[in-house]
RNA sequence: GGGGUCGUAGUUCAGUUUGGUUAGAACGCUGGCCUGUCACGCCAGAGGUCGCGAGUUCGAGUCUCGUCGGCCCCGCCA
């Protein structure tokens, strides 16, 4: 029944023709949406990704044998159609659809293809399970919202390029094949065949390659590049994903704030026809730890956590004093909102999870405070705690311990999400000041918060050896709305220094030889001063279309297992292609 | 690796709480009718390994255990 395209050339898309159009002879190809078939008159409504088009084969116009074939078009048959635009009669208009004034007459018309009843219709709404919307990806992608995020993503690579470009910024492509590096994620490993026993692994970023472009006196590098980590993903997390990786050469971080800035004024004003507010506001990480309780503060969120740890110790309740006494405090966060017994205790089960319990909570009425804790508060406590709530009614949470901030940005966050926050816009925030090592409890060593890479302060270098925890770093996040949307710093150019760095982390200098000899000895050949970051491509096109996974911004992601349902990847191959890699299955 | 949750016609779901006759609805599909619909309408029909495997029971979609898969979270993610 299908017939081929032949000579006939789409002259228009579905979503362009309007009343103005009247009377013109167009060609339309595009999908049957919906078939509406009156006995007599046949109505097809032919999508395509531009929109929508209202076909009518008539008796009076087409011979039998073609009306008889209108009628086998089926759901999401390929159709070809040529007739007149013409303003449809008074009455039937429809005004849900931008091409709703017209309709096309057709006068001829083929089946370029015809379609099986498909696992679930790209009209369906509500959609199919995402398990079976990722086995048919490609149905997935026909549905307007996803297409409109595509469409969004490349409004955002467009505008990135431009922006970067406009700057002076080279886009150059760093290689996929690279040396496993045993620091950080997971690799993906690829055998080498020549080269048996020997392996290469997918980069996990271009991190030393963009560093080596800088050595190379390209001073303005960008990339918008893959990144590969074999971890467990999640929501916001897949095996493979994009980045647009920026470095510079001699930039302080104002710089490569400033450069970040304007490029993001440029894609919300491009993509989006949104105006942000610059410079973002900028916060070191204890502010955002002591004030939000989290290094990715939600700053929508009109909450902040206080410290009350002086009030608490000198009001004597015994899992306080013995908090402070370990180096803990106690913290402090006034939620003006009501909670239940059974909410309280979901949220005391997720702080448990820092290792914060119990989670301490009063309720705050126009009498003072009740329920909960509130009998064991000091008068100045409690005083205290009704100044910070401002007198607003709600319940009162109070952690003590270590992590008590950390317990409490858990909680601020869950409170924000049901605060009417999701229209308030896009609130981007630098956070900096970030220490230049953490430690690792269970392993019992030095670990890099950010990177092995990052410069320390000035100030910071002579604690380097004696009080690593101590050493501050040009470390940066860029976050917006409690997403995590990018992270850089200014890099170590100077040999003697990265060496020092690497020692805090464990790696002597013949294992630092050994690993990163390369990076190592480029810097002894003239390295400039460089730094900038990277910025999660998917992320922000999720944040920006309004979603809740990077899965929806990606054509074709991977489950929570890291498979592919649509092409059954990873899957098992020949013996034979193993043995020829020189590798045996264990 | 761990915790939670879901899995029933092609699809989205109901039914599982309290085990019991022939597992229902809508959309889709098939056939028929219908010349202005736009989620067209009307009539009729087909369509089920209740994810898979054990177990308990006279009897399991329903209870138990295991297993597979999706999703969310912890670990992990320099």
């Amino acid at each position: 029944m299908a017939e081929l395209l032949g000579d006939w050339k789409r002259t228009v898309t579905c979503g362009e023709l309007r009343g103005s159009h009247a009377s013109r002879v167009e060609t339309l190809m595009g999908w049957a949406r919906s078939v509406r078939d009156h006995g007599g008159v046949i109505f097809v409504d032919l999508r395509d990704r531009h929109g929508v088009t209202q076909l009518v084969f008539r008796p009076e116009v087409l011979p039998a044998e073609r009306m008889d074939l209108a009628r086998q078009i089926g759901l999401e048959y390929v159709v070809a159609a040529r007739g007149t635009v013409q303003g449809r009669p008074e009455g039937a208009r429809n005004p849900q659809l931008p091409t709703g004034e017209v309709e096309v007459l057709v006068s001829e018309f083929k089946i370029l293809n015809e379609s099986e009843p498909l696992p679930f219709l790209p009209a369906d709404e509500p959609a199919a399970s995402e398990e079976l919307r990722l086995k048919y990806r490609y149905i997935d992608l026909r549905r307007e919202p996803l297409q409109a995020i595509l469409a969004l993503r490349h409004g955002v690579y467009q505008s990135v390029r431009k922006a970067l470009s406009r700057e002076g910024f080279l886009e150059i492509e760093t290689p996929l094949l690279v040396r496993p590096t045993p620091e950080g994620a997971r690799d993906y490993l690829v055998p080498s065949r020549v080269h048996r026993g020997k392996f290469f692994a997918l980069p996990q970023s271009p991190q030393l390659y963009k560093q080596l472009l800088m050595v190379s006196g390209f001073d303005r590098y960008f990339q918008l590049a893959r990144c590969l980590r074999d971890e467990d993903p999640r929501a916001d997390r897949q095996p493979e994903f994009a980045q647009v990786d920026v470095e510079m050469s001699f930039p302080s971080e104002d710089d490569v704030f400033g450069v970040i800035e304007r490029m993001f004024v440029a894609v919300f004003e491009e993509t989006m026809g949104l105006r942000l507010e610059t410079p973002f506001p900028r916060l070191s990480y204890r502010e955002a730890m002591t004030r939000y309780g989290t290094d990715k503060p939600d700053m929508r969120i009109p909450l902040e956590i206080s410290d009350v740890t002086d009030e608490a110790v000198r009001g004597g309740f015994a899992p306080f004093v013995e908090a402070a006494q370990v180096g803990g405090r106690v913290a402090c966060l006034a939620a003006a909102a009501e909670f239940s017994r059974k909410e309280i205790a979901t949220l005391e089960g997720q702080v448990a999870s820092v290792g914060v319990k119990p989670l301490f909570w009063a309720r705050l009425t126009p009498s003072g405070l009740e329920g909960g804790v509130s009998k064991s508060l000091s008068r100045e406590l409690a005083a205290k705690i009704v100044a910070l709530a401002s007198g607003k009614p709600g319940v009162v949470f109070l952690a003590a311990g270590k992590r008590a901030f950390e317990a409490l940005g858990m909680v601020r966050t869950v409170v924000g999400s049901r605060m009417q926050i999701a229209d308030t816009g896009y609130n981007f925030a630098w956070v900096r000041d970030f220490p230049l090592f953490s430690w690792n409890e269970e392993e019992n060593r030095w670990e890099p918060a950010h990177h092995m890479f990052s410069m320390p302060y000035d100030d910071s270098i002579p604690f380097l050896e004696n009080d690593p925890g101590r050493v501050k770093a040009h470390v940066y996040d860029l976050v917006c709305n409690g997403v995590e949307l990018g992270s850089g710093s200014i890099r170590i150019h100077l040999p003697e220094l990265q060496l020092r760095v690497m020692k805090v982390l464990g790696l002597s200098r013949e294992e630092a030889d050994r690993r990163f000899g390369f990076l190592l000895e480029a810097m002894r050949y003239g390295a400039p001063p460089h730094g900038g970051i990277a910025l999660g491509l998917d992320r922000t096109v999720m944040l920006m279309s309004g979603r809740q996974t990077i899965r929806d911004t990606i054509a074709f992601p991977k489950t929570t297992s890291g498979s592919s349902l649509m092409d059954g990847s990873p899957s098992e191959v020949d013996s034979k292609d193993i043995s020829d890699l020189g590798l045996k299955l264990v």
